[in-house]
DNA sequence: TGAGATTATAGATAAGTATCTATACAGACA
DNA sequence: TGTCTGTATAGATACTTATCTATAATCTCA
């Protein structure tokens, strides 16, 4: 099972005249910033947005990426554990989906 | 001297029905955001928008964030190479400010 | 020019991580 | 139940990188 990590971090960037960013409050940023700072996860996520109904199983990723199953599943545990993407299991295979608000919430990091 | 990276990639991030993300664009995305997703270098860039002009000299982020001159130089070279700051020699001191169009460029990543 | 102060670089080290192979787990179905 | 397929986990390895100490480079000023 995969826990996603806690984010309330929407007031904490670049502004003039704000308090110092704590050390706590930049890690859990820089945890969610690092698991999209990945060329493979970008590439996923653009896979699973692309494709039908917005969401994917594993061995539709692993042989355009040219990666051993393994290794998307990796991945695909970085991307969920950051909250990103869920996975369902329907039959034998695992499917899947962007969670889009999380999307919209670390896209919120640069915005505040 | 330190040498930018190109940036071209406004237009590449999940949407449905676009076609798969290249993997050079994804590394070029991928090194501009492993530029942020480090809690030093949040501090750092939040430092440096909180301080007066909106600009720092090494000196004054050493102390505060508990690490020593040489790391610090290092992570601000690293934001300078992602394009996101600036270093003036004025004197002895070097004086570090925001690109603020080069943020909103990363920020955008997320808005294609 | 020489001394002192600030910043950058070189080199070493330890921690993190992306990848692989091997194997376990889970569901479908005969 | 047993076998096959798809996915996850374990363990190993190589690469990256954040940090340190030591030192070089650059600037000021006496």
């Amino acid at each position: 099972m995969v826990t996603r990590i806690p984010l309330q971090l929407l007031d904490c960037l670049p502004k003039a005249g704000t308090e110092p960013l704590a050390r706590t409050t930049a890690e859990t940023m820089a945890t969610a910033l690092k698991a999209v700072a990945d060329p493979t996860r970008l590439q996923i996520l653009a896979m699973i947005a692309a494709s039908e109904n917005q969401e994917s199983c594993v061995c539709n990723l692993t042989e355009p990426l040219d990666l051993t199953q393994p290794t998307i599943s990796h991945h695909l545990k970085k991307l969920a554990e950051a909250g990103l993407i869920s996975g369902e299991r329907r039959g034998t295979w695992v499917w899947y989906s962007l969670n889009r608000e999380r999307w919209i919430q670390i896209a919120n990091l640069f915005n505040a």
